[in-house]
RNA sequence: GCUCCUGUCGUCUAGCCUGGCCUAGGACACCGCCCUUUCAAGGCGGCGACACGGGUUCAAAUCCCGUCGGGAGCGCCA
């Protein structure tokens, strides 16, 4: 068998979207369980939209993701150039080529004239197909009207009769009707290359063995299998991954929430969970385990068993797996995943000491379970760094409205009073003491605690709080955190001000 | 409109090719219980689907036909 060639072929016109990323991911995982390689291949052939920053990007989304590639723009290789602005006299000299063979014509048909056509043929329920006006037209004639300088793209010849059939790898036997698939322009009137003229040039000498693509180009593969045919190439395999839909089952946009691979990362998602969930979708694993590293997917992962079917993207869903991913990682790597937000919502300092990283990490661990990426760090973070009765939830103060919650935060502000020292241990001494001050006890005793010295209603267990509260107390942040004694001390003033 | 693709729990899917093992399996979400010094996390359990209609067959989610639904394509865009 011939080596597995396959590639990636953004147009380089905005941030790399999720289903584009998964279409990459699919192909590169593809080319590593088989030991071939991935190819980066840029098609900026549409000046208008095409910028090089957004090249830049792609590229920086698609390495962030975890993808890296054998040949590419940035990096070169032994069937380049990868950007297909650079390729323009191969396109040329073989579209030369189509013409002398007789494959291919040129066509004179002015975009006005056949956007008439269309519209006249789609008015009679018919789909759209190219008439063939300047097919029988005869060399000599061609070649003196563009000498006289008249515009004329080059179109190839394509036969009116009977069925072009493939097999695709993912959705098994295809068939399309020949006499509805028009001349495909190769050459543009500017002389650029067309997309399904392009493509194909540049596939056959890139010496791609597989093409998987959305499935938005199942028609373009009936074109380019046409294509391929005339310039004497043997077509590669293909493979037509299913569409990625939002909820509402319309192709996943802007409106459905976050769609590029960018915003992921800002969010604060790890990359190897982006990577598992975009596996996930519209394959799975033959067992049952779903959370699986990039190496283990490279492994498991099977084209053939790729869903036919459209996938709606599930938020739910990714949120889940990256809780699965986050929960693998070390204190000291959540504690540098949480430093970047925390720090941007000034809680942190630039420089941070020993005595705070060991803090950081310590806090972190303790509330990365209720989060699904990082950019929620910093409102976790909020039990230690923000403590304002004022503020509370309408749901806290009616906990410290109660007979009991008031007077166990009374006793608790007169207890820590005399603290110096406090701990778990100690205020579990303590709230023994109220217990029998107050005769409160179980939820009644401990949830008035948690409001008192949190101002929230849920949060952390207090066992890992307090500990952390008061040593963060101790340490310089750039906001001070308050520890249990002020905390205590600023809820009872507040209740007797209600 | 035409052409192509597609249709299993709300969502992602297993099963379909090679009919019986399917009382249709798993995961997310949801609900409940347990654990617990609230919540969350975790553990356990529950709800929940073969789009519809015909056929073939002793037997159909699985094969055939039709209907309906969803998506995509119909450019000198990619």
């Amino acid at each position: 068998m011939t080596k597995v060639r396959v590639r990636f072929a953004p147009s380089p016109t905005g941030y790399l979207h999720v289903g584009n990323a998964r279409t990459a991911l699919f192909n590169w995982l593809f080319a590593r369980q088989n030991k071939g390689e991935f190819i980066l291949r840029v098609e900026d052939t549409d000046v208008e939209r095409s910028e090089k920053e957004y090249e830049d990007q792609l590229i920086k989304d698609l390495q962030w993701l975890g993808l890296d590639w054998d040949e590419g723009p940035d990096k070169g290789g032994d069937h380049g150039p990868y950007r297909q602005s650079l390729r323009m006299d191969i396109y040329a000299s073989y579209s030369q080529t189509l013409i002398e063979n007789k494959k291919a014509y040129y066509c004179f048909c002015s975009p006005e004239q056949l956007k008439r056509e269309r519209e006249s043929a789609r008015a009679e329920g018919k789909t759209p197909v190219y008439s063939g006006t300047c097919r029988g037209l005869s060399p000599e004639e061609s070649k003196q009207r563009i000498e006289a300088g008249e515009e004329a793209v080059i179109r190839l010849f394509t036969p009116d009769r009977g069925t072009l059939d493939f097999h695709d790898l993912v959705r098994g036997s295809l068939s399309f009707q020949l006499e509805l698939i028009g001349d495909p322009v190769l050459l543009r009137s500017n002389g650029l290359p067309a997309y399904n003229y392009a493509v194909v040039v540049d596939d056959a000498l890139m010496g791609i063995s597989h093409v998987i693509r959305g499935e938005d180009h199942l028609i373009n593969t009936a074109k380019q299998i046409l294509l391929y045919k005339a310039l004497e190439f043997d077509p590669p395999l293909f493979a037509h991954l299913s569409m990625v839909m939002g909820e509402d089952n319309t192709r996943l946009s802007k409106r459905h929430g976050a769609t590029s691979v960018h915003q992921f990362n800002q969010e604060g998602f790890l990359a190897s969970a982006l990577f598992n969930y975009l596996a996930l979708l519209g394959w799975s694993p033959s067992e049952e385990k779903e959370v699986l590293s990039k190496n283990e997917l490279i492994h498991k992962f099977d084209l053939s068993k790729v869903s036919r079917s459209a996938a709606v993207f599930d938020y739910d869903k990714l949120h889940w797996i990256s809780r699965q991913h986050i929960k693998k990682l070390s204190a000291r790597e959540i504690a540098e995943k949480a430093f970047e937000p925390l720090q941007e919502e000034g809680f942190l300092p630039d420089e941070m000491s020993d005595k705070q990283w060991s803090w950081l990490q310590k806090a972190a661990t303790a509330l990365i379970k209720g989060i699904s990426c990082f950019s929620e760090f910093p409102e976790q973070f909020l039990i230690f760094f923000s403590f304002s009765p004022k503020k509370m939830t309408e749901d806290a103060r009616k906990v410290l409205e109660t007979e009991c919650g008031t007077k166990v935060v009374q006793a608790l502000s007169k207890e820590l009073k005399q603290t110096l020292r406090v701990n778990f241990d100690k205020l579990s001494v303590i709230s023994g003491e109220i217990k029998k001050q107050t005769g409160c006890k179980g939820k009644d005793l401990f949830h008035p605690l948690r409001v008192a010295l949190t101002a929230q209603t849920s949060g952390l267990d207090l066992d890992k709080f307090i500990p952390l509260l008061e040593q963060g107390a101790k340490l310089d942040f750039p906001v001070p955190i308050k520890n249990c004694a002020q905390r205590a001390a600023e809820t009872d003033r507040f209740i007797q001000g209600i």
